[in-house]
RNA sequence: GGCCCCAUCGUCUAAUGGUUAGGACAGCGGGUUUUCAAUCCGUUAACGGGAGUUCAAUUCUCCCUGGGGCUGCCA
């Protein structure tokens, strides 16, 4: 199914936008068949510099490869290429200005000179009598002779399509089903304007003709417009595509999504620093189901699942929420190594001896969990290369029942425990055996007993242990642990952080607490 | 005003002419745990209203209500 992905360039890419631009792709790579990007830029007043740039960029950005129409070049500019081109509306004017012709000869189209003054007030008199506010065909009643005489003499005008007023249109909408409209009720729409652009309307019968597309896939804000565009086919004597509405994205308020209540470029949620897996998924499920109870996708799984049918028609209200979670599902769902190159990019300047640095790997693993956004990489990962400033006052909790006499006494004994263990053997499962065996009395009572159990079985006269007891609970130690290395209310877990940090650095660490 | 569309937990949604109306996110409670995070378990919460068809309607039909889109020489 070839289709197309063909927003006006007045901005930044809207997130709504690269919704349709997604279903669309992947509606073309279900079927192999190629995915175009046009420019419909007929509006030369509304125009934005940037704004291709900008979708291409986000585009490629979210993985969304485009095979034909407007991309980029090796070089990261804007190009474009393939066999229906040129691929900008702006380009294609003479062939507009064609088949504009083509409508006037036919009698299916005319031209109209009414000023945008009388348009107004018409429209306001139509109004007031509660009537349906639409063109009353005034320059449809003009003489042959008189139209000729006006264009000659170079009067400004647009060209107008004659609807058929009899006819009723009854289209089948991939994702609506049936809808029906009656020719009576739709406007003899403009086609083209004055200064020799089309319209959209006249512009995307003409091009989905040409470029060969299979399906178009729009916002449902289009549905209203199909029965002119259906028109146009017919008079045009073309095959029109089919379509497929999208339901639209709302705000809270359930009205349209908006600038004015919410972020809407793409791009926002680009510097935001969510992952492209994240957005893509969450934009799926914003109005697609896989009718499974599956909710995390990759883009190939999509490409695997996606069906229009399961399109929802109602539109959704575009809530971050989810998004959020995505967002943690994808960043601990990256391989180890990509997400340490990542976190590197974002500290590398700050901390240089990161790059050299052998247990960078494991320090990237412990922040894994714990990092919804690179950006935010930095504090996570700053202890681990700027010795903290601990002070006595910092690692006293209450809740863990550290008070402020005990902390000498226990960085003493952990600082002389960790030196026991060597340089080869330090690693989380020693650090742990070693740090256990100042708190825990099952551990020392256990060894004990089983050396008792031991010599016993040997043979050998042997005294039953006596049961000691530390003088310090579990909490008490590995919260002053924990705090001493890192000096942060929150951290990786203590033995992870020495591990991490390395034998030398832990002790120095231990010593350097203020005590 | 006219035309068109839509309607299940707070949100995204599933399913069905007969179900304890399911899942996910969020919320709440709990487990795990040295903190945080992560994770696991449990739990609160929905068929907009009224007729009709039917033995039976959340499901089918109609009406109402509510919401939305369009109604530009914008797209």
């Amino acid at each position: 199914m070839r289709t197309r992905f063909a927003p006006s360039p007045t901005g930044l890419l809207h997130i709504g936008g690269l919704r349709t631009a997604l279903f669309a792709w992947l509606v073309a790579k279900q079927s192999g068949a190629a995915f175009t990007l046009r420019i419909e830029d007929t509006d030369k007043t509304r125009e934005m510099a940037g704004a291709t740039q900008d979708f291409v960029n986000t585009m490629t950005w979210a993985g969304l490869t485009i095979d034909e129409g407007v991309m980029l070049d090796e070089n990261g500019a804007i190009t474009e290429k393939g066999p229906y081109g040129p691929y900008h509306q702006s380009a294609r004017l003479g062939l507009y200005k064609e088949h504009i012709d083509t409508l006037l000869k036919s009698g299916h189209a005319y031209r109209c000179f009414c000023t945008p003054e009388r348009l107004d007030s018409m429209r306001k008199d139509q109004e007031k009598m509660k009537q349906p506010q639409m063109y009353d065909r005034l320059c449809h009643t003009l003489q042959p002779a008189e139209v000729e005489k006006r264009v000659a003499a170079g009067e400004k005008h647009v060209i107008r399509m004659l609807v058929p007023r009899e006819k009723v249109i009854t289209f089948k909408d991939e994702i609506y089903g049936h809808i029906t409209f009656r020719g009576h009720t739709v406007d003899d729409q403009v086609l083209m304007k004055s200064d020799g652009f089309p319209t959209y309307h006249l512009a995307h019968v003409v091009d989905d003709h040409f470029m060969k597309m299979d399906i178009v896939i729009r916002g449902e804000e289009w549905i209203s417009s199909l029965p002119k565009h259906l028109i146009l086919f017919e008079m045009f004597g073309w095959t029109p595509p089919k379509y497929a509405h999208m339901p639209l994205l709302l705000n809270k308020d359930r009205s349209k999504l908006s600038k004015r209540q919410n972020d809407v470029a793409a791009s926002h949620y680009i510097e935001k620093g969510y992952l492209p897996e994240a957005i893509i998924n969450f934009l799926a499920l914003l109005g697609w189901n896989p009718g499974t109870t599956q909710d995390v996708f990759t883009l190939d799984e999509l490409i695997k699942q996606f069906s229009l049918e399961r399109v929802q028609k109602s539109g959704a209200i575009f809530d971050l929420e989810k998004l959020e979670w995505l967002q943690g599902q994808w960043m601990r769902k990256m391989e180890l190594p990509v997400f340490a190159a990542n976190v590197l990019t974002k500290i590398e300047d700050k901390f240089p001896e990161a790059k050299n640095d052998s247990f960078f790997l494991k320090k990237a693993k412990l922040v894994q969990e714990r990092l919804a956004f690179f950006k935010d990489a930095p504090e996570h990962i700053e202890f681990f290369y700027k010795a903290p400033d601990v002070s006595i006052e910092f690692i006293t909790n209450e809740k863990q029942k550290v008070t402020k006499d005990l902390i000498g006494p226990i960085l003493n004994l952990l600082f002389v425990e960790l030196s026991n263990l060597s340089d080869g053997n330090w690693n989380y499962q020693e650090i742990k055996h070693f740090v256990e065996k100042t708190y825990s009395p099952n551990h020392v009572y256990a060894e004990k007993l089983a050396n008792h159990a031991l010599e016993i079985s040997e043979g050998k006269p042997s005294v039953a242990p006596e049961i000691e007891y530390p003088p310090y609970t579990k909490n008490q130690i590995l919260w002053t642990l924990r705090a001493a290395l890192t000096g942060r209310k929150f951290s990786p877990g203590a033995f992870e952080v020495a591990d991490a940090l390395g034998k030398q650095e832990t002790l120095k660490r231990l010593k350097a607490v203020k005590v």
